[in-house]
DNA sequence: GATGAATGAGCGTTCATTCAT
DNA sequence: AATGAATGAACGCTCATTCAT
């Protein structure tokens, strides 16, 4: 696996930026230097001038490329689901038990990412993270209709999609696969938090993947099969 | 139950402001306002300044009462999980079965509030609407840990806890009776939002409770009981 | 009349400002400050990060008193045509023949102001500068139809109007009193700026009244008196 | 008339821009562009980026032939002035009689422009529109006397001395010549401004040539003939 | 000669907050 | 206790301009 997130390039949306980060060293410094800096003081702290200062740039280069903050954080959440599932496919990939794939997909839902590994300039862990802590906030506001248009939430969409299939192929009437799925990604996401911050609104089990377990044993009895 | 409403009063802990807003009419018209305007701006367009115009007072006066506009929110929050403490309580009175106390605490948190209903000059439906949309950026932020300390989750804490509980006298042996059961509550409101802004994101049914069927037959199953 | 200068007090429109910067000492700072630094480096170059600066006081404040720095020179502009309103009921006052009134407001518009003289806390040969050289920028932008129902030519309307009168007494069947007056103004306002800047397009006298001279011959000949 | 706008082709002075714009494709795109653009946008609102854009160019491109878009309105304004002189010149030539070509000179300047005329792939009536309302922001302001020694207003200061020698020739001891025609000049612009923005201030007629019949009657009168 | 990329500087604006009354 | 006035600090954004290719 380490081999390929070496090689493997995420081509994203057009109208996720203005210019390409990829496309030039500063716009790889940009999208880097915001995965640091979003970690470090967190996104509602996180502004185009700490960033330009954090990287060396200015503001005005900044915005050559993005055009608000919020569209840096969509970016990196549209990132980060592409990239998730190419790790899905690959994952899956001569798997032909669907119960085995759904839970190699439960698995990569609910599981941290190892510290350390990158793929195209990104902190993986790090950008975990900050989807992990910040990409409700992508949702939770009145612009979500506008950006929702623009295609944002495209990756998003397909990722939740492809592990639906899954479930529909083992249970083909299950009337709820959508929710099943966001219920737990979301979810695996807020017990993390709450295992950090808010023990007593989980049921932390240190040494043991417990939200993994959690879950897979929701989603194989909603389905009927375990 | 409309009776009940109009004669309860919460009484909140004293570090969720700084001056007990109830204890003032100027209090009670922040609180309210800041209802009324969040709704209709969300929080994230929310400001003190705003508000000030909108109750026709000042800035400095609000600052009597709130340190800051997140301290609001936070204090409109344990309101409405102390409020919907109570109505836990008055439903799931002298029922004895608990499966049948389960499954009014599912409807309870996962039904919407009927429009128009008031207590203690709150508009239901619209504090409601907040806590569902905005209530997650009371926790995903730097100040969590400092917030929690000051006791600004007990109300939820205590709400989640005592459904916890009924889990547990269904199945003394369920490992993840908080985990279900905050799955449940936000996942609630997560598709809730979905249902409005992003219909792919989960699996609508108009005209039927389908939040309620899928999250009551998830928590059944999970418990391992029907 | 120097005397009265000190005693009248102007009292303008109230949508000229958001809060009336005649009520505090801030407020006439700030009116003061700018007809100091207008004069000082154009209205071009006048911000209020400058002025903030100029008067020892913030940005922030001055966005009590004014919307932007346009409300500002519509300000003065209005303030200079009350002014100059008023200055010229007094000098007609018990001028039974009309041709001494018409004459005595001739002389009012193409004169220049005396070096030194004040009204409050303002110095008039400065705001008459400022009139001069950059009041054309009130109307000559796209915001003139907005500006305009807003009222904030009122007292320059007013005062070509009082003097249309006048010429009307004299003359009532002629066509086109208000095009006199305005032309006579603004075009006084050009050829004293041309004869500083630009002495080609104007036929400079030094020592003479040649302004005064010229507007009056168009005026009277126009009218058919001499 | 028409035959002659399309052949005719104006040279200006060198220190008019950087490099000429007549002498490329780029060139010729940034002066019409140009036009288009202040008349719809207004010159306020006008900037390289925006003109880059419009003529799908670059901001540094734009910078080799105009060191600043004021440099770009006061080309504008010379090419428009120089234009004038033609058409002075060819419609008084052979007229002998001086009062008929003073006449003809005012309807010049107090006429609008027909739409759809074009010389040089310029759009008259767009760049005649542009000088009505723009052209005194020229003037006005801290860089007049340096622009003026770049000779920037030759083409202005020559057209003004063209018919005030007509004026001359009828009135050899007039004294205020060029006061008369800036005064036409510019009040035709303006009183052309108030009549659509600010009536008041005017005296509209409609379906009358009224600034016409207004400058040349004080014209005519001032030099003492008719 | 024209362009793409980047930048420095500054503007307008708003916010949270404090102080004196 | 409530308010009016003022402020410090920072943000989002745009512009004019330069440099390397």
């Amino acid at each position: 696996m380490i081999d390929v997130l070496s090689t493997i390039h995420i081509q994203l949306n057009d109208n996720l930026y203005l210019k390409d980060p990829e496309s030039s060293d500063l716009g790889k410094r940009i999208v880097q230097g915001s995965v640091e800096l979003i970690n470090e003081i967190g996104f509602d702290q996180f502004t185009f001038r700490k960033l330009s200062q954090h990287i060396g740039s200015t503001e005005a280069s900044i915005y050559r490329y993005f055009e608000s903050k919020y569209k840096v954080l969509v970016y990196l959440s549209a990132w980060y689901w592409s990239f998730m599932d190419y790790q899905l496919a690959f994952s899956i990939t001569n798997v032909k038990d669907p119960q085995l794939r759904l839970e190699r997909a439960i698995r990569l839902i609910t599981e941290a990412v190892d510290k350390g590994k990158h793929c195209q300039h990104m902190n993986l862990a790090k950008v975990s993270q900050i989807v992990n802590d910040e990409s409700l906030k992508i949702y939770l506001n009145r612009e979500v209709d506008q950006v929702n248009k623009e295609g944002a939430f495209l990756p998003y969409k397909d990722f939740v999609g492809r592990i639906s299939d899954i479930i529909l192929e083992i249970n083909p009437s299950y009337e709820y696969p959508h929710m099943l799925i966001t219920t737990t990604i979301e979810g695996a996401h807020l017990h993390r938090f709450f295992g950090k911050h808010l023990p007593r609104l989980t049921d932390v089990k240190k040494g043991e993947d417990y939200i993994f377990d959690f879950y897979k044993e929701i989603i194989f009895k909603a389905i009927g099969k375990s």
